[in-house]
DNA sequence: TCGAACTGCCTAACATAGTTAGGAGAATGC
DNA sequence: GCATTCTCCTAACTATGTTAGGCAGTTCGA
């Protein structure tokens, strides 16, 4: 009986034209920024009519949804990528942690401002999309555990001054180099303060600064 | 001969009109949000047709500019009035400006949301309309600069995590405390680091805290 | 004081969004 | 082979910001 493997087809076929939309959805958001994705665009670009559109998704909320979660997942698997092994010297790892965060955004600001998505009206992720944004998070805390970073409050300030940086970087100085530079004398401060533990580190203490 | 006195009486009032219109948008604003405003209710609220809005402003996003510079001056105020006269121990005045930034933001959500105008898709204000933005941030720099944080680097750092965690607690905690722990452990790491010297502080000697 | 110019509002209409209704034709399944 | 399902279509609807053009009251100069 081939009822199942034909069901099959018709399932990639369907997932196909899903991903051929969601892929127009992309590029027009990388040309004219996510609020101004059009369902006539996406519709010219994939060569349908626009209500045909609505075979595929409930609404345009629902494609945003979509994008929203196709991101967060990216970015998931680029964390672990990059997390693998984790380096041993807290102060790296916490560098390379925000390096990688802020490269993601950068890279593809759409992506960001979508992942942001208190940015965009109306949009509300459900909460399936929302499950690999929470468990980066959660990720994130493992991590700064596992380098000495107990206090919950150290590891929310410090992705409120990740976030703060790079929505400040992408407003004042888009293409240059600002963050960097910030990054470097955060990071240092953060560490003076205790908010990196020297645990393993050992050149850490000579590299203290002098207080004036 | 009084064209002088009515050409001023016919100014206030178009003046009012003006005023009565961009307080329909802010009643608006605080109810369904700053994109949920529209011109038709603004209209109706007024007593008007929408398109006579348009003989006191140029379109809904000049609405938008005119809001957003209220917003800014109103903080540029605020701002002289709380910091005169500046706390003397640093920290107090960190912690203050912080402080001030906060209560305003979550006094009014929408009037925050308008104030990073990026949040609004379309919106860019003016240049007239963003010099008060620019002055608070130089009447920023001086201040600091006034408790002896000369490094500018340090100042951008501090203004990136203020603006962040303000955005976590709006998007996490509204209406919590969130903000006033994170704020305390921010500025005692900032401090411990360096960021904020002990200068003019002889009581910070005693309170400082001990390093585990 | 009379007529011209201006001002502030009106109605009608338009362009562009997202979205719904309903149907036609091909593919699928028993 | 026939009923069902699926995918796309056209037509139309609602709500948005915005433009065109006009009309009545007000202001102002000769």
């Amino acid at each position: 009986m081939l009822g199942s493997s034909n069901r099959n087809r018709i399932a990639e076929r369907r997932e196909a034209t899903r991903r051929e939309i969601l892929d127009a959805a992309w590029r027009q958001a990388r040309e004219v920024g996510v609020a101004g994705i059009t369902l006539r665009d996406i519709a010219r670009t994939v060569g349908m009519q626009p209500p045909s559109l609505y075979s595929h998704f409930d609404s345009k909320l629902a494609i945003y949804d979509a994008m929203y979660a196709d991101s967060w997942l990216a970015y998931e698997e680029h964390v672990s990528r990059e997390l693998d092994p984790l380096p041993t010297h807290p102060r790296d790892a916490i560098r390379l942690i925000a390096r990688v965060f802020f490269d993601f955004s950068v890279a593809d600001p759409a992506r960001y401002q979508l992942m942001n998505h208190r940015t965009i009206p109306g949009f509300e992720p459900t909460a399936e999309s929302y499950a690999p944004a929470v468990r980066v998070l959660e990720r994130g805390v493992e991590t700064f555990g596992a380098l000495g970073v107990t206090d919950r409050a150290d590891f929310d300030i410090w992705v409120s001054l990740l976030g703060g940086l790079i929505d400040q970087q992408l407003a004042n100085d888009p293409g240059g180099d600002r963050f960097s530079r910030l990054l470097e004398r955060a990071t240092d401060m953060w560490a003076d303060a205790g908010g990196i533990p020297h645990r393993t580190a050992r050149r850490a203490s000579t590299k203290r600064r002098a207080r004036p």
